[in-house]
RNA sequence: AGACUCGUGGUGUAAUGGUAAGCACAUCAGAUUUUGAUUCUGACAGUUAAGGUUCGAAUCCUUACGAGUCUACCA
């Protein structure tokens, strides 16, 4: 692996940081569970932990206790363990509320920060610049004296600058809702701009890894820094480094689209299989390896790109193929009379040591194996082509029953010595066939441009048959090959979910 | 509109200013195959454009064009 982010580390090692100093953080807010958005952030931060042989948090950064609350925290512990990641120390940027809090007031004592007022009557701001009134209403702020919206504590940078974020930024704000963890203790509250890279200094991070949107946050982060910079607490000064944030343009990464969605009930919440949360692929009985594979894959870069989901669909076939033992499945089946073969006789066939499955006279095909027009770019059955019913015999079809147009069945033949058969197709026993449901989902998707979202309703279940004695070996929880239709994973009894479907070329 | 960031085959990524721009996926052929899968072999295809600096530019500079982010009391 090699990435710019890598080189801008090694850079900086070769320009004097010690190795000894880096450290990395995780940091994500506890206002929503993980998506594959964020597997890039943990990625390229636990990795770089693992590469550098340093330490690195897990930091939840919860200023806004508005959208913030336990259930989350704790779901993402979870999820960051299911991908297998470890950390050296769990933090939360309200630990540092109190210390936040007497940096803003250090900074208004320095000139560097003002308050700003809204007077109802007049429908005015007012600002403030002398500092003891400054402190005073700063502190009333904090007593809870005001109502929200009315008082707000700005950094004293410039109104000239073109970059918007360093136009006297917000950085403390009246929120009166208890903190999910510092309770009813504060109603004042720093926004991520005073927060974030001051938790980062706090915890002696080396190098602050964020998507790209935040770059515009850069400076500022900087200057937060060096107004609170003390040498002898830590003389190491964070350093934002941004990458492209992951854009997969036929799922839905974003939370508030997620909210949306509960919010219409079409999902019912964050495990649905349309979306890409992570609950969502470990319901679908993924494992982290895939996901993990998947963002190795797209790299670490600085320029916007838009993927498609179908680059995981392809690490996830990747392994399957190797893994998932295979099952034969009709979802559409055509009942096949094999004339040559005994009335009432079952043959045993063993597929190994362990298993047998049972071939008869009247079998079950899949209706798309069949074309009674012959075409040599069709391969499987018809009345001209020889094909091999899987770990059976080989076959030709001779007569056809029609009823009202439709194909009702289709009488056959057994062949031997028959060389170059370019087909082999699924089949299942007519008095052996067991009923399966299945799952069937497309990603739910955004198009930003038309502005619409797709596939809401894609979410369906379909009926299946494959051979009731068979069923039986497997087990919950795997992921099964339905014999050249896809990949299933199989979640509770006669049940199965699609993962992916095989990519039909004819 | 401005500020910031970024432009490498269809897609995602490599290349201390120095070999013939590498790899993977996709696509298309051929071989193998009891999955039209897999596997193997091969082919196709690229530095946004125009200038400049240089013995030498994907890389540095300028301009144009294109894309993204931001312009929230969210992070």
């Amino acid at each position: 692996m090699n990435n710019f982010i890598i080189k801008e580390i090694n850079k900086d090692i070769n320009n004097g940081l010690s190795k000894k100093k880096l450290k990395f953080r995780f940091a994500p807010e506890p206002n929503g569970v993980l998506h594959l958005g964020h597997v890039k952030a943990l990625y390229i931060n636990f990795k770089l932990a693992k590469l550098f042989n340093c330490k690195i948090n897990l930091r939840f950064d919860d200023t806004n206790p508005k959208n913030e609350n336990l259930f989350y925290v704790k779901k993402i512990i979870n999820n960051i363990k299911w991908l297998g990641f470890k950390w050296n120390k769990l933090s939360f940027t309200s630990d540092y509320f109190l210390i936040l809090y007497k940096w803003a007031k250090k900074l208004i004592i320095k000139k560097k920060a003002y308050i700003q007022y809204y007077n109802k009557n007049t429908q005015k701001n007012y600002n403030v610049y002398d500092i003891d009134k400054n402190l005073y209403h700063f502190n009333n702020m904090k007593l809870g004296k005001y109502d929200e919206n009315m008082f707000v504590l700005r950094a004293n940078i410039s109104k000239e600058l073109p970059n918007y974020h360093l136009k006297n930024p917000i950085i403390y704000r009246i929120i009166k809702k208890n903190h999910y963890k510092t309770l009813n203790k504060w109603c004042i509250y720093p926004t991520y701009d005073w927060a974030h890279g001051q938790s980062d200094y706090i915890e002696k991070i080396s190098h602050s890894l964020c998507s790209i949107e935040f770059q515009n946050h850069k400076p500022l982060y900087n200057l937060f820094i060096n107004y609170i910079y003390n040498k002898t607490f830590n003389s190491l000064k964070p350093k934002q480094i941004e990458f492209s944030k992951l854009n997969i343009i036929d799922t839905i990464t974003s939370k508030r689209q997620f909210n949306y969605l509960i919010k219409k009930k079409i999902i019912k919440n964050y495990e649905d299989p349309r979306l890409s949360t992570l609950n969502s692929f470990k319901k679908k009985g993924y494992k982290s390896i895939y996901i993990i594979n998947f963002i190795k894959k797209i790299g670490f870069t600085k320029r916007n790109y838009n993927i498609s989901i179908k680059t995981l669909d392809i690490e996830v076939k990747k392994i399957l193929i190797k893994k998932a033992p295979i099952i034969m499945v009709l979802f559409n089946p055509i009942k096949l009379i094999i004339k040559n073969f005994k009335k009432k006789y079952v043959k045993w066939i063993k597929l190994n040591n362990k298993y047998k499955i049972p071939f008869t006279r009247y079998i079950y095909i899949e209706y798309d194996d069949f074309k009674l027009k012959h075409d040599n770019t069709f391969y499987r059955l018809s009345l001209k082509n020889y094909i091999r019913l899987k770990y059976s015999y080989i076959i030709k079809a001779y007569k056809i029953i029609k009823k009202k147009n439709k194909i009702k069945k289709i009488y056959c033949k057994i062949y031997k010595n028959i060389k170059n058969i370019k087909s082999t197709i699924q089949w299942v026993s007519y008095n052996f066939i067991k009923k399966i449901k299945i799952l069937n989902y497309k990603y739910i998707y955004f198009n930003k441009k038309k502005n619409k979202i797709y596939n809401i309703n894609s979410l369906k279940s379909i009926i299946g048959y494959t051979d009731k004695i068979y069923i039986k070996n497997l087990k919950i929880n795997n992921i099964y090959q339905f014999l050249r239709i896809g990949f299933f994973y199989f979640y509770k009894k006669n049940n199965f979910i699609k993962i992916l479907y095989m990519e039909k070329k004819y």
